[in-house]
DNA sequence: GATGAATGAGCGTTCATTCAT
DNA sequence: AATGAATGAACGCTCATTCAT
């Protein structure tokens, strides 16, 4: 009967948390994180101001949940790419790519902005550094298989390229011509023949 | 004597202006727009809080002023390359480039935060559209005059490897191996021979 | 059966009331009843919060009954002075109110703290009353059959005198030179020969 | 002019600072500190609550200012009490102190009570043992000159009298025999033969 | 032109209390 | 009897902005 209930109020817990994350992701990616006030998350969330309080530390705390949900959604693209053919491989980071930033550009906005202030939280930049690294890596191997001359480097620049690319159109938005770059792009790297 | 009077009251102004946004731009840089109150911006200035409505309406339009200021720097940048030799003007152009995110990080960084803000800063997504516009002329031309394949798509790439590397140093800092960068990138499109 | 199921439930409501008493006390003589909240008393409990609320109509009963108790467990001491020798008496007297002043001395600043809140808290001032005249009635009486000159007003003198002992002890603490005080208090008012 | 400005501006200050720190004392002392708020400190003062933060950082530093402000003019009585006569200058201070508590007995009592808050407000410790010397050096001289028996410790029986019969007068307040205790402690000290 | 005292709406956060289970 | 999720009023405090001088 306590497990019972425990379990019970484990849910009641979940939804109330997914409840607010979602609110704040919402919010946060819409208008930013300084400009969305703990009064507006637990408006959206339709729940009081002081239940957020019961389930996160503070705003800052929120906000970290809220980005490690992010990061277990992207451990799984990852996953992804376990394929033999680097060619295929890379096709599909190409158009998950730009599938994601167009699908999701609001969240993806909020993130960079966020990379951006290193000094206001220290857990963004750790994990800007993971994701770098992890893409590199992954990348990197594909070019190696490919043949590609200067496989080292040139993942370097083809993980700048993308963030590059996200960020113009997430400033430009409408008038960045995305479907053009993804073409070309993928023709470069995924058609590439030594 | 009245003009006389008129012009002194002008510098006065001018000064006046010149040591506000001083203090914004050093402040806004280091700690964020939405982080430096204006009292702080004029203890910076060594003025008084009042004066600065004298010469601005709000904090959002003295942003506005300081980031036009930045702009008509940049604009000088622009008309450095008008030499014939389309190499040595791609050449300088990364030198500078590479120069500039690494002398004034933060301010770049500043910028790029605020692009983000579309919602907020209307005139932002003008500004850095006109800039998009601007830089990706020139370096097609020259890459067109080099005749490299694909000059034009090959010149939004281009332009947004800038971005995303200067991203990624803004977030990774004295771990990005930012000269290494530098190298390959001159020898790829500089010493390239069709 | 009814009975026995009934005396059980009271043991385990007086075993709650118990280890909820006990953790108020605990917590408010040792950050004082305002800084204590009640989450505060039910995690040192071992209970939840809610229950406190079975038992106590609020935080301001739950000190009320937690005060009674503390004065049930005073009744007891004077209880003790029953001997018929006055020195005896007077003298065990100040040894106990020494020997508690220093072993409860959080418990008794937290009652002379509270004392003061009359318009916080009326129980207090009837409370502090109620001891007064009783600890003034045993003084007297011994004194009187002692021959003390002018007994009840040297009373009244020996019980805010034992007060302002306290006191300073409470806020000097180890900078107050509590052992001589007590001798010399011994030896005049018990050593006194007529 | 400038200067005319500034002593201006300052008289304002002291003005608000003034107002602020009046209704602060009138309010901390009747309900007690935690349980005024910034916002009745400023209604009270008949100011807005921002204006509190631009002369005190805290509410802390504001009781602080506050107490700073109270001990200033008690040093002023301490300074009163420069003549020859030993007796005179004893009858003087119990005639003193007994009129202090009467008229200003909430002041004493909030005293009194942020006394006992040790770990809360360091600052009043000091100013505790500090007055707690001072009036005990006073005493002790004038007992030593009168010749009183045992002078020394007779001083600081009589200093915790004096804080025991006001925390008493504090609690009980119209139940408490003022008028004959003091005139009996000064039949008793200051008619003091040897 | 320049000052800075003053405002007040809004912030992030706390906590005594309620109530469905 | 017991839980703890949920509430909402109030707290201390900040800050862009105004205005009398």
């Amino acid at each position: 009967m306590t497990s019972r209930r425990h379990s019970r109020n484990e849910e009641i817990r979940e939804a109330s948390i997914g409840k607010i994350l979602d609110a704040a992701l919402e919010l946060f990616s819409s208008h930013g994180y300084e400009y969305t006030s703990m009064s507006q998350v637990a408006r959206q969330a339709g729940i009081s101001k002081g239940l957020i309080y019961n389930y996160f530390e503070s705003k800052e705390q929120m906000l970290y949940a809220m980005i490690e949900n992010l990061q277990k959604g992207e451990e799984k693209y990852l996953e992804l790419f376990k394929e033999d053919d680097a060619r295929s491989v890379l096709e599909n980071m190409f158009t998950l790519f730009f599938q994601e930033i167009q699908e999701n550009t609001r969240v993806w906005r909020m993130i960079t902005a966020l990379s951006l202030q290193l000094d206001k939280f220290d857990f963004i930049h750790d994990m800007a550094q993971q994701k770098f690294n992890a893409w590199n890596e992954l990348i990197g191997r594909q070019l190696l298989k490919i043949g590609y001359p200067n496989a080292e480097k040139e993942t370097k620049l083809l993980t700048a390229l993308f963030d590059g690319i996200g960020l113009h159109y997430l400033i430009i938005r409408e008038d960045y011509p995305l479907e053009e770059m993804k073409d070309f792009l993928i023709q470069k790297y995924c058609r590439y023949e030594n």
